[in-house]
DNA sequence: TGACCAATCTGGTCTGACCAAAGTGGCCGG
DNA sequence: CCGGCCACTTTGGTCAGACCAGATTGGTCA
């Protein structure tokens, strides 16, 4: 890996667990340069990507922690990463902002979206209510939804934001999938209800169902994460 | 300015302004610091900051050019600040994302707020029933109220994004305040509303206040630009 | 014509140096 | 004895030059 990254991933893990704490001072570029055996170069690219986070603020004079409130979004990657299961309060909040950001955009669809596109959309609904998925196949499909009714908000705000949300989601949630139990029955039922508001273009019935809709994903997720921190019979094999 | 500072500019403004297109080459490093006048690590510098917001993607063999929609918020600074007056539709967009946002702050806030965390957020509700406050103040309690009720929903995600989107927003929306008009008697009756929401611990009031509240500012915002776009002097009707 | 290969170009990294500004401690005057 | 001032030290910021590994490219040869 990397000498900048390993050097960066050292001192997020030191501040995100407290080692360093929010407005002390970090030491100095040359102190951390040799205690990682390192150039003053890499120590500076990592102080680059702290600053990047948002947990450091660099000036001449030093270098200083900042509290994870005033971070940015690529800071929860690696809070969520920090242990060995994903922090499942963190997680649940994130997907709750996400399950209502994909509300939302799914109303801006329905407001600008050309027919057409509408049943598009529509088409990506009907394999989860008619089709006999299996789990990977269920989830990708589920993602193919959430994306394409991103992308026809026609929003672009709402389109980053979601992106770099799941961006940081989706590394530390990947070993979580194979705990998911998809309930089907459920996804079918939300299935009908969207294709419903879709077809009547009903914005309220397809803000309601969409929010149930992606907080099926959420429950899920999290239940997945709590069975994970008590671990049935279920070995990982290497 | 910082030398890197105004390559990463430059070419930030080339890049919106489609000069280099998405999957396009850009020059190489050691072509721009000739052109730039400028050390080859302060083209890198600029780089990383092309890299940090999204709209390029470094690799060994040349840098190439990343469309919007895989940028991270740090874009949409950059983008509202292309032209003499902010994009409005653009601006809309935010604004209605910032406005969902925070009625799911409102709506989590009620959920784990303590009493007299309300009482409090309360009382930052009063002003704008009660006082008579000249633009500035009115503009500063709005502010506060929604940064308490950030604050106190106590969702660090959410928290993040809407302090990355204000962020974003407010250097370019400075100069537009001036020529916002702000409608006491709307807010007053809104005030109203939330303040009997937090007190009767109604969610679904408070959403819907809440919604309303933030899509006034929205709407007196993006109205503001649209004045901007046409100047008071009645000169020529094109 | 197509596959292969070598020259070249690219970003990645390192070294060492100098500068301006912030931080530090001692010194001097009150 | 205390407080303000000043010089020194440390800090990050910037630059120049060099070398490396991998990607790119264009020519060559089968």
């Amino acid at each position: 890996m990397n000498k900048h990254d390993q050097i960066a991933g050292s001192l997020i893990e030191d501040i995100l667990s407290g080692r360093y704490r929010p407005t002390e001072r970090l030491p100095s570029e040359r102190d951390l340069a040799a205690r990682f055996d390192a150039n003053r170069g890499a120590v500076r690219e990592a102080m680059k990507k702290l600053e990047q986070i948002g947990l450091a603020e660099v000036q001449p004079g030093g270098a200083r922690v900042k509290q994870a409130e005033e971070a940015t979004l690529d800071v929860l990657g690696p809070m969520l990463a920090q242990g060995n299961v994903p922090d499942a309060q963190l997680l649940d909040q994130i997907m709750l902002v996400i399950s209502h950001l994909m509300s939302l955009a799914a109303q801006q669809t329905l407001e600008v979206a050309t027919q057409e596109e509408l049943d598009h959309i529509r088409s990506l609904v009907r394999p989860l209510i008619e089709e006999d998925l299996d789990r990977e196949q269920h989830t990708l499909a589920r993602f193919e939804l959430m994306q394409m009714i991103m992308l026809r908000s026609n929003n672009l705000p709402l389109q980053i934001i979601a992106r770099s949300l799941f961006e940081q989601v989706v590394p530390v949630t990947a070993p979580v999938y194979r705990h998911i139990v998809v309930d089907r029955e459920a996804y079918r039922i939300f299935g009908r209800q969207l294709d419903a508001a879709l077809r009547n273009r009903d914005q309220a019935a397809l803000r309601a169902t969409f929010t149930e809709f992606s907080d099926l994903n959420r429950r899920s997720m999290v239940h997945a994460i709590d069975a994970m921190h008590t671990p049935g019979q279920e070995a990982i094999t290497s």
